[in-house]
DNA sequence: TTTTGGACTATTTTCGTTTTGCAGTCTAAA
DNA sequence: TTTAGACTGCAAAACGAAAATAGTCCAAAA
């Protein structure tokens, strides 16, 4: 019992606060929706923000937990970068929540959700980092600093996180994907030498 | 005289909205520190909303041009890439006003901004696709679809630009695009072949 | 012919006040 | 534990008056 109504009311949370934002959103609509008292929500969170954080922990989490399920899916280190950009986008725009701290102001956003965003980053490119280093475990890859590249790549893909905000042409974006994995493997360089 | 009221003007009128945005800056202060009167102002610019579109759109151009300069510099493709690379970051730099359109939020923006934003990224894209299709020429560059790389090298860029808006570390940025810069001309699989 | 200061208007913005709405607390009952 | 509902205090609408500002116009000066 207890259990049911804490997931209600994140998840109403999570859909008024990804169609309405923060301010927009009364506790007493939450509770309406949720079909809870809203003494109950205070049960179990000290206050709006605290569920509005709690959300964005969420889809945060979610975001990383299927992009690791769905590199998991496959061996190969090349594989699982390709994977790794194709889950990530898949993913984050479903973490409706998240995409719109992207569209607001640096200013009027709560301090602590930008820490949210850094640690999902920072998670992101461990991930990456763990793929690197299999590949060069493995022979498959050379990387001269792991750390520096895994972040690189991380700080690549933002690039493109702010542009498909407001595209909806999926299946452009999804050849992008593809073309850049393949320059990340293969470069652009045409090849001279046997390593 | 008459070219000097007009830089005058122009030229004060991109520090005072570089420092205040267009809000705060009132077309009475721009007159006084510029040495004119606010009637001159207007026997150039049809409003305020234009005399910023014009700043907007010298810094554009001021950045592309100083980006050919720097990459006209140096005659081999890949050193062309590493170069433009490092001359974006560092006159970005310079172009506040274009710079601050990324902080404030997506709403509050004039309408007209975001497509000078499009028509600098489209320009940036066009440098790259010559880059690419001179290496392509020579034989130093192996590119399957030299339009579509060349929007991905400038989507991946982005990525960067929201991160160092706040980072004040040159070095760091430095070094992450001498690795990028060498990714993307290597790749980080090792090479097995020859062609 | 262009520039200038200043006067003028029509909007915005600002600001102080009032009013409403909402977050968060408390309680008694289920 | 949960609930409905009453309650408080704060914070944000709402509003109207006052100030500031974008943009116009003109007669004089450069």
């Amino acid at each position: 019992m207890k259990q049911e109504k804490l997931e209600s009311i994140l998840d109403t949370s999570r859909k008024m606060f990804g169609r309405y934002g923060i301010q927009k959103t009364s506790l007493h609509e939450i509770a309406r929706m949720a079909r809870v008292a809203k003494a109950t929500i205070y049960n179990y969170f000290g206050s709006k923000d605290q569920i509005y954080l709690e959300v964005l922990n969420r889809e945060s989490n979610d975001v990383i937990e299927k992009i690791s399920v769905a590199v998991d899916q496959v061996t190969s280190p090349a594989d699982k970068l390709r994977v790794f950009m194709h889950a990530k986008f898949r993913y984050m725009k479903e973490a409706i929540n998240i995409l719109n701290l992207g569209r607001e102001g640096i200013d009027n956003l709560l301090p602590k959700t930008s820490s949210i965003r850094d640690r999902l980053f920072s998670r992101e490119v461990n991930i990456l980092h763990s793929i690197l280093e299999k590949g060069v475990t493995e022979g498959i890859f050379y990387v001269s600093n792991i750390m520096l590249t895994a972040r690189a790549i991380g700080y690549a893909l933002r690039g493109f996180e702010t542009t498909w905000l407001l595209e909806e042409n999926n299946g452009e974006i999804e050849k992008h994907l593809d073309n850049l994995s393949y320059i990340l493997c293969s470069g652009i360089l045409v090849r001279r030498e046997v390593v």
